[in-house]
RNA sequence: GGUGAUGUAGCUCAGCUGGUUAGAGCACAGGAUUCAUAAUCCUGGGGUCGAGGGUUCAAGUCCCUCUUUCACCA
């Protein structure tokens, strides 16, 4: 029977680059949409950049660019990186379309006439540099239990507890350095508590993995628990995504529209190859619909996503697969390191993608564990796999047919490929299961026993006896049946590969169908090698080059609006590491508490502020920041800040510069001056 | 802190509802082979299955405690 299928991959966020984590998603989803095309199911693989939210207004602003602008610039890049990874697409969209704007409105006025909308006045952080209400994200402050300085607005990284934004202490706006104001806003809400019973009847049958199912499950609670709360899905101006309708001056927050976009891009899909939207998603739609996560955004997934649907008269998820993250070499992805690799650096490096898809299925379980890419493994594995076994089955009986045969198969026939047919539903089912470490490890086998039955059947011997010609024939024939078979089973993880292979037998795309078919009497084409050993070189090199973007202090390494606070925290471990100083080194910078006397703009200067510093000597220093993208001068005067006070002065179009103002930066924001804690009074050494 | 996962040979991983001397690939050692971009085949060494306790005729597999690593806590 053929099945109807509309499979997504989650949304990348358009604020930086596609990595080699984000590619564990979609190199897994791929392979599984290959391999059910491969059974002649139809299927739709469809997917968008996210663009909406407060990080991508930002940043548009900090590089001078609109919105629409950056968007369109990320997107043409991903698009790109996902293509050459095989990553193959029916429709990659934007959540930032007619289509999704069309549909989000839709649901929300289905879900408001449901009842399920509410408004509630909430009091929130307001920013009154910026005029802008602030997320958690961009509050930082001190701990309200443990008093460490600079956290985030919604947890504390260094006691691990939670809080909200208001009970921050001294808390601070992350995007211009002002102190928030609290001020009254009216949100509209999504009733999620109303959602519980239709929620813990879903998530518990049979659409999520068991080991997600448990979590829903403390998330949902019992009957009666009533542990869910309802879902602010609005947001004030200034805000790039769509206004609410009905809601001048609200957006629809961008987790809101997200998943939406799935329906968008399927949309622009029907209307470009004339498909019909509503068989998909209505109601009682008897098509199946997947959708491929990682593990830490299953919330928005299994919860949020499927009750939207429910509530606004849409079908619900078929299944919602959610897969683990990637660490390299055993450790969480790190710049320092060089393991914080983009797609588009492993391509200039190692270039063939297919060793990265075979590396990841061969990991790759179904399970929300998360995943490991060992280097060294990698590339052992994948020359041992791909070019020791698969492909010299080829390469080492191709030569035989060429020389002796003009390119002439004969029928093939033996035990181990009889075997090898007989493997196909248990691989089959592996795939299907996306169990793909399952599939190859019997793949392998069969490799394996190709292999073997080449090495006991020595054609290089047989080749000498000019009498055995019907014999050498039978067995290079044989092996490149075999190599066939292997062909299909590995085409979905391999796609550039089984073209080259189709091209070499001379045959048409190979489905899974073509098991049972035999290869038959065929001209073949002359054999040349399809893929090449990986060097340790080449993963060395690209290590390398990810080491070096950090101290260019690069452009923004892709992250996920969730990812991002990942990354903070493997930013944070990883500065522990690395090269180290001598406390000698250290000591020889001098640095001081300073008080910031006066601050003011300086003329003709696009980045400089001037400030006069206090560090306890007769007169005050001369320092000249590059701060002002950041800092009103009137917020500053008074403020204690760090300086270097024995930097070579320097000579700068606007005077003299006297010593050099500490400040964090990175792509995800700055910069921001270092204050000291209460009590630390100009002048006091730092050390 | 709470919750869910996780810890099996040097490395990467299999081990289903508990049942013979714990498996594979890579790496390593020895042998064979030379068709294949040193690939392939055969043989072998190597693990008190994170630690401790318990249930059972029998536990890597179930229960408890501790511990490692990861994630989530909207």
């Amino acid at each position: 029977m053929t099945r109807k299928i509309l499979v997504t991959s989650a949304l990348p966020y358009a604020n930086g680059s596609i990595h080699l984590g984000h590619l564990v998603e979609y190199i897994q989803t791929d392979i599984w949409v290959r391999f059910q095309k491969m059974q002649g199911h139809t299927v739709h693989y469809v997917c968008a950049d996210d663009t909406h939210g407060t990080p991508i207004m930002l940043r548009a602003e900090k590089e001078g660019m609109t919105p629409e602008a950056l968007i369109e610039k990320v997107h043409a890049e991903h698009s790109q990186d996902f293509a050459e990874f095989l990553v193959q697409f029916d429709n990659y969209y934007s959540t930032n379309s007619e289509e999704n704007r069309q549909l989000s409105g839709n649901i929300y006025r289905a879900l408001k006439a449901n009842g399920k909308i509410a408004t509630k006045t909430i009091e929130q952080y307001f920013d009154p540099v910026k005029s802008m209400f602030l997320p958690d994200r961009f509050i930082k402050g001190e701990c309200p239990k443990c008093h460490a300085k600079d956290q985030y607005g919604d947890n504390c990284e260094v006691c691990g507890s939670t809080y909200s934004p208001t009970d921050l202490l001294n808390p601070y706006s992350a995007v211009s350095g002002a102190t928030p104001v609290r001020k009254e806003t009216e949100h509209y809400f999504f009733k999620l508590s109303e959602c519980a019973d239709f929620l813990r009847d879903w998530t518990r049958s049979g659409t999520l993995q068991a080991e997600a199912a448990n979590k829903m499950s403390e998330w949902v609670g019992e009957t009666g628990e009533n542990k869910l709360s309802d879902w602010d899905i609005s947001r004030d101006a200034p805000y790039f995504g769509f206004e609410i309708p009905d809601a001048p001056g609200k957006y629809f927050y961008v987790w809101l529209d997200a998943p939406i976009g799935y329906m968008a891009s399927f949309k622009n899909l029907c209307s470009k190859v004339g498909l019909d939207f509503d068989e998909y998603w209505k109601k009682d739609s008897s098509t199946e619909l997947y959708h491929f996560i990682g593990k830490d955004i299953l919330y928005f997934h299994a919860l949020f996503w499927p009750a939207t649907l429910e509530y606004s008269g849409h079908r619900t998820p078929t299944q919602v697969f959610a897969h683990g993250f990637l660490t390299v070499n055993g450790e969480k992805m790190s710049k320092s390191r060089g393991t914080f690799i983009t797609a588009r650096s492993y391509l200039e490096h190692v270039k063939n993608p297919e060793y990265l898809r075979y590396y990841y299925a061969a990991k790759l379980n179904g399970s929300m564990e998360d995943i490991d890419l060992n280097l060294e493994d990698f590339v052992a594995r994948v020359n041992s796999d791909l070019v020791g076994k698969y492909i010299n089955i080829a390469s080492r009986t191709a030569g035989f047919i060429a020389k002796k045969f003009d390119n002439k198969l004969i029928a093939a026939q033996h035990a181990v490929i009889d075997e090898m047919r007989a493997a196909a539903p248990a691989i089959a089912e592996a795939f299907a299961a996306r169990d793909f470490a399952r599939a190859l490890r019997e793949i392998m086998k069969l490799t394996d026993a190709a292999n073997a039955y080449v090495a006991e059947a020595a054609p290089w011997v047989v080749a000498k006896d000019d009498t055995k010609a019907a014999e050498l024939h039978a067995i290079c024939s044989n092996a490149l049946e075999m190599f066939r078979l292997l062909t299909i089973y590995l085409k979905p993880v391999l796609p550039n590969i089984a073209a080259a292979v189709e091209a070499f037998l001379n045959v048409p795309p190979l489905t899974w169908a073509d098991v049972t078919q035999g290869l038959g009497a065929q001209t073949i084409q002359a054999y040349s090698h399809m893929v090449t050993r990986l060097e340790g070189k080449q993963i060395e090199a690209m290590v390398e080059a990810n080491k070096e973007n950090l101290q260019a202090a690069a452009p923004a390494k892709g992250e996920n609006k969730v990812d991002a606070k990942a990354e903070t925290k493997a930013e944070v471990k990883s500065s522990e590491e690395g090269d180290y100083i001598s406390i000698d080194d250290f000591t020889k910078v001098d640095l001081r508490i300073a008080k910031i006397v006066s601050a003011e703009h300086v003329e003709g200067a696009e980045k400089l502020l001037k400030l006069l510093l206090d560090i306890g000597e007769e007169k005050p220093r001369q320092v000249f920041a590059g701060i002002k993208s950041a800092y009103d001068p009137a917020a500053l005067v008074g403020r204690l800040t760090v300086m270097v006070a024995n930097l070579a002065p320097r000579k700068m179009k606007f005077g003299m510069s006297e010593g050099m103002v500490l400040a964090a930066s990175d792509e995800r924001g700055g910069p921001y001056i270092l204050s000291p804690d209460s009590g630390a009074q100009a002048g006091m050494r730092v050390k």
